[in-house]
DNA sequence: CGATTATGTTGACAATGCTAACACATTGAT
DNA sequence: ATCAATGTGTTAGCATTGTCAACATAATCG
């Protein structure tokens, strides 16, 4: 029997077991409870997620989730909360290319930011929901040392950008708002269909960010000069 | 007997029964569904409404429903076609109100818009979700002669602005794109939590729009001067 | 009046989240 | 080493929910 059981391949746990034993115990089912859960929320959707469904697919019993979550809402955050590290991720080496002009790092973070909505369209309307609230309150607490969010470096970037007198002078936290304001709403619009763009998506994310420099940026108004 | 049952209330039905005679027939279901669980989804949110919690408020069984919807998803539909006919009826006055100056009938549009969001958040949460695609596809199709929507709208203003010398020329649809996306997004963003503002709603909406305006403006650049 | 259609009701079923009771495994103090 | 306590996993079963089938009543129309 060289046969190797699904199990095993989800199996995460370094201990070996004897080949072809199904132990009794899972060994990392948390991780694989939320790791799989997350490949369902983006193949599926969120109500694809029943604890059965996924207790199937980890080779567990129905309720063995319970173990490790209070119920399906906690698991449900922890699905989220995972997905907000992969999102972050994308973010890190744009904020850090100093590199870079200030715009455009600012042009990247957009692009990117829009790239991984409408890639992960499923996730990103989860983890950007209704439920996703509870634990990430401190995504606009600036004061916070342990902020290392999306938001803040953008807030980070805006003031780069006033101190070297390529963007005008305004409070930078309401500056930022506006920016991630404008590009969440395009990717929740475009995944979610109200704006049917099919192949304009570019022309669309080009006038939103050239909309927002010319806003932020130094300008004189026509009537100054006239 | 002068006691008046739950159902004769809710009973639109304008031709008259015997008192304390309770009808076979609702009279009004289909309207009165609707209805209810219009103010279901306000009050409670969109998970409260189960047909037999709905059927229960309306004074009927638990499947009458199915007598003029093939199913909930339908009967959510026609909820959310009924939340944007209060939604946008909120934007008609401002639209048309020709007195005032695009630049004026624009911060109305965006300050109405982001009040029904807020003071509606469940309702609108469940307009712009994912499920509201299906009905509604004319939205930014603007050869569409029956396109009344609010976008129409704005894409309207945004051309007479352009004419009037206030805006700068660009394509107004995907002008209109950048705006809507804003306002949506602040709108999503506050209602969901992720943006904590608390009483800096104001504060935050002033800057959006601000940076829009700047953005559409007819202005020069510093560059263009110096 | 009678038949057809529209509308409303009851009973039942499968799927789902969840709890209770039990089974197995691991750990750690003695 | 022992064994009690704890951690992890399983099965049985319950309440809720969406849905369908079968039946009941009312409205419509020839």
């Amino acid at each position: 029997m060289t046969n190797v059981n699904i199990k095993e391949s989800f199996c995460y746990n370094p201990v070996m077991k004897p080949r072809n034993a199904k132990p009794y115990h899972h060994g990392n089912l948390k991780t694989a409870a939320v790791g799989t859960a997350l490949e369902m929320v983006e193949n599926e959707g969120l109500e694809a997620i029943t604890l059965r469904a996924l207790s199937h697919k980890i080779g567990a019993s129905r309720t063995a989730i319970y173990r490790h979550f209070d119920n399906k809402e906690a698991l449900i955050q922890a699905v989220i909360l995972a997905g907000f590290e992969r999102f972050d991720a994308e973010f890190i080496d744009i904020f850090a290319d100093h590199e870079r002009s200030v715009l455009e790092r600012f042009s990247m973070m957009g692009r990117a930011y829009l790239a991984f909505a409408v890639e992960n369209p499923k996730l990103y309307r989860v983890m950007f929901g209704e439920k996703a609230r509870l634990e990430r309150e401190a995504v606009c607490d600036l004061e916070d040392p342990e902020n290392t969010t999306g938001f803040h470096a953008l807030v980070g970037l805006i003031e780069a950008g006033q101190q070297q007198g390529v963007f005008k002078k305004s409070d930078p936290f309401l500056a930022a708002a506006s920016v991630w304001s404008m590009i969440h709403g395009l990717s929740m619009l475009i995944i979610d269909g109200h704006l049917v763009v099919s192949d304009k998506v570019d022309a669309i994310f080009e006038a939103g960010i050239a909309t927002l420099l010319e806003g932020l940026k130094v300008t004189l108004q026509a009537k100054d000069v006239c």
